[in-house]
DNA sequence: CTGAAAGCGCTTACAG
DNA sequence: CTGAAAGCGCTTACAG
C-alpha cells in the first residue's frame, strides 16, 4: 500500500489535484458534490495530507512551541505547569495546532538558542512565553526573529504592551490574601516571594505592601527562589531575626515554599496556625494534603493556559495583538489560617 | 531581510546547492574547505535549513510524538509524568528530535485517532507508548500505520516481544517491598493496586503474592484506579471488612493513593505506622512531605524516560528493535514503615 | 569534488 | 467550477 497522495486521490476521482486541495481545505472552487466525494474518499482511505508538504507550501509549521526553562526538579513537582500544559494543549488541539515542547534547565542561553533555531527552521509558527522578567530580552529577540508570541501572566501593564498576553491583577490577588489575614487578626505578616527578577513577583510584593498599608499592617518582605528548601530557610531566618519583627502569618510565593515553611515551623516548635498562619500563592494537592492544610490562592492554571493558547491562535490567525485579563483568583481557605 | 535559503547560500559562495546541502549534513562530496565556508556562513547569517522542506524531501518529520492519555487531573498531580517527560525531552534534544505532545482524556478513541492522524500526516517519525494494557490494541494499530514505537515500562516478557521497549522487573520490585515489610514484622498486608487492565499491575500483583507466599505472609489484593479518593476508599473498605483479615501494612500502587490511604487511616483513628504501615509504589514529594513520611519505591522516572527515548532514537535510526531492562528500583524507607 | 535536475506532496494564482 | 503549472526549500542520484 503505497502512501496515497493528493495526486492519487485526484486520479481516482477523475479530477485535478487543485480540486482535491480546495475540497480538503474548505475553500471555494469546488462543487459541493465534488467536495463530498473527496472528503468521503479521504476518510475511507484513512488518508491525511502530508503535514510537511503542507507546511512547505503554506510556509506554516502548524505547530507552536513552548520552552519550559525552570529547574526540571521544580517543574516536576510543580503541579502548576502540568495544569497549564493541559489547558494549552486542549486549546491548541481544537485549533488544529500541534504543541512542540522543549525543556531546558535554568539556562537563558539554551532558551534563546531554541527560539533562534525554531525560527530559522520554521519549526513553529509562534511560541508561548512565561515568567516575564525585568528587561526581559525575549520579546525583542522574538520580534527580531519574526516569531509571534504570547506572554502569559504578565502584570497589568500601564505601559501599553506592544504584544499579546494574558494579564493577572496581582495587586488584587495580594489584596485578597492580605485582607483575609487582616480579618483573621494578623497585623504583622511576612511575605516570602519568588525571585524579584520576575515582574509578577515585583507586582505581588508591591500589592502586598499597598494592601497591608491600607489596613495598617506591617510586612516583612523576603526574597526566595520557589524551592522547598528556600521556604524552609526563609522561615528559619525570619524566626531567628529580631523578635520585635516577628510575624504572625507568612505568605509564600508558591506551594513548595509553603511546604518548606511548614516543615521549618514544625522543627522550630511553632504551631500553625496558632503561632504562625500560612498562605500559599499557588494552590495544589500539596496544600490540600499538608497538615495543617494550607490556605491557598487558586489561580486556575488550566484556564490560564487555555486562554494564553487561544490568544496565540488568534495572533497567528489574524495578527491581532490583544491582552486578556484573568479573573481574580479565589482564595481557598483551609486550616493554616483557621481562626483559633 | 528576505528569508535565506540554501540557494542563497550557494550563490553567495559561488557553489551549487548540492554542495551546501552536503556540507550542512556532514556528508561526503565536499572539500573540507568548502564545508567550513558553508558552516561559517550559516552561522554568521544565523541561518537554519527549513525543517518542512527537509522533512518533505527526507520523508522524515524530525519529531516524535507522545500521547498522555490519563486523566488530566491525575497527570497534573502525578510528578511521575513530568519527571519522565524531562528525561525524554533531554534525550530527544540530544538526538535532534523534537517532542510533540498531545494530552487526551482517558479516551482510547482519541488516542487512536491521534496516531492515525500523525501517521497519515507524517507529523512524527515515531511514538512513545505507556501503560501497556491487556490485549493492547495500540501495537497492532501502530504497526498497521507504519509508525515505529517504543513501549515504556512493559513487564519482562517471556513471550519475546516483537517490539522495542524498556522493561521493568516488577516482581523484583514487589519482592523489595514485601521483604521490607516482612523484616518489619508484618505478616498480613493489603495491596491496593492500580487497574488490572495494565499489564504492569498484573505483574505487581503476581509479584507481591509470590513474594508473600515465599515468606509465609498473607496478601489481600484490592483493585483501585490511582486516584486519591480510591486510596482512601480502599482503606475504608479494608478496615470495615472482616476483622480476621485485618492487615498491618498496606502497599499502594502510587503516591496519590498512598496519600488518600493516609487520610483514611487518620479519619478512622488508626495510627501509621503503629497500627498500619504504608508503602507507596511511586516516590514523590508527597511521600516525603506526608506525616508520617511514606516509605516509597523510587523508580527514577527521569532515567526511564531517557532510556525509552534513546530506544526510540535507535529504532528510528537503525531499525533495531531492542529491549532494555531497567535497574531494580530502590526503596526509600521513611517513617510510615518505621519500627516502633 | 562539483553542477544541473528531478523529486518530495502540497498550495495557489492563472487561464479557461 | 476545473486543469495545467509554478513554487515552497530542501535532498539525492546522476553525469561530469
Amino acid at each position: 500500500m503505497a502512501k496515497e497522495t493528493i495526486a492519487g486521490l485526484a486520479k481516482r476521482l477523475g479530477i485535478s489535484k487543485a480540486s482535491v486541495s480546495y475540497a480538503l481545505n474548505g475553500q471555494p472552487g469546488v462543487s459541493e458534490l465534488t467536495r463530498r466525494r473527496v472528503l468521503d474518499l479521504a476518510e475511507e482511505l484513512e488518508w491525511y495530507p502530508s503535514s510537511s508538504a503542507r507546511a512547505l507550501s503554506r510556509s506554516r509549521a502548524g505547530a507552536v512551541g513552548m520552552v519550559l526553562s525552570a529547574d526540571p526538579l521544580l517543574i516536576g513537582t510543580e503541579p502548576y505547569y502540568m495544569g497549564m500544559l493541559a489547558g494549552i494543549e486542549a486549546a491548541l488541539a481544537e485549533g488544529d495546532m500541534a504543541l512542540m515542547l522543549r525543556m531546558v534547565g535554568k539556562d537563558p542561553a539554551q532558551e534563546r538558542r531554541t527560539y533562534e533555531r525554531w525560527a530559522g527552521e520554521g519549526k513553529v509558527d509562534g511560541v508561548l512565553l512565561f515568567d516575564h522578567l525585568h528587561d526581559d530580552p525575549r520579546p525583542a529577540l522574538l520580534d527580531r526573529l519574526g516569531l509571534p508570541f504570547v506572554l502569559h501572566g504578565a502584570p497589568e501593564a500601564e505601559w501599553g504592551t506592544p504584544f499579546s498576553g494574558t494579564t493577572t491583577d496581582h495587586a488584587a490577588d495580594a489584596a485578597t490574601i492580605v485582607e483575609h489575614l487582616h480579618q483573621r487578626g494578623h497585623r504583622r505578616i511576612a511575605h516570602i516571594s519568588g525571585p524579584r527578577a520576575f515582574l509578577h513577583e515585583e507586582e505581588r510584593i508591591r500589592g502586598v505592601r499597598t494592601s497591608a498599608d491600607a489596613h495598617g499592617m506591617e510586612v516583612v518582605p523576603f526574597e526566595a527562589d520557589y524551592a522547598l528548601d528556600a521556604g524552609h530557610d526563609a522561615v528559619v531566618a525570619l524566626v531567628q531575626g529580631p523578635v520585635h519583627r516577628a510575624a504572625t502569618a507568612v505568605v509564600f510565593g508558591n506551594d513548595l515554599m509553603s511546604m518548606g515553611g511548614l516543615l521549618a515551623l514544625r522543627e522550630l516548635g511553632l504551631r500553625c496556625p496558632d503561632d504562625v498562619a500560612v498562605v500559599s500563592w499557588d494552590d495544589s494537592l500539596h496544600c490540600r494534603l499538608a497538615s495543617p492544610s494550607v490556605t491557598a490562592l487558586f489561580r486556575n492554571p488550566g484556564m490560564q493556559g487555555r486562554v494564553a493558547a487561544e490568544l496565540l491562535l488568534a495572533l497567528l490567525d489574524t495578527g491581532d495583538i490583544q491582552t486578556r485579563s484573568m479573573p481574580r483568583s479565589e482564595l481557598v481557605v483551609r486550616a493554616s489560617t483557621a481562626p483559633d
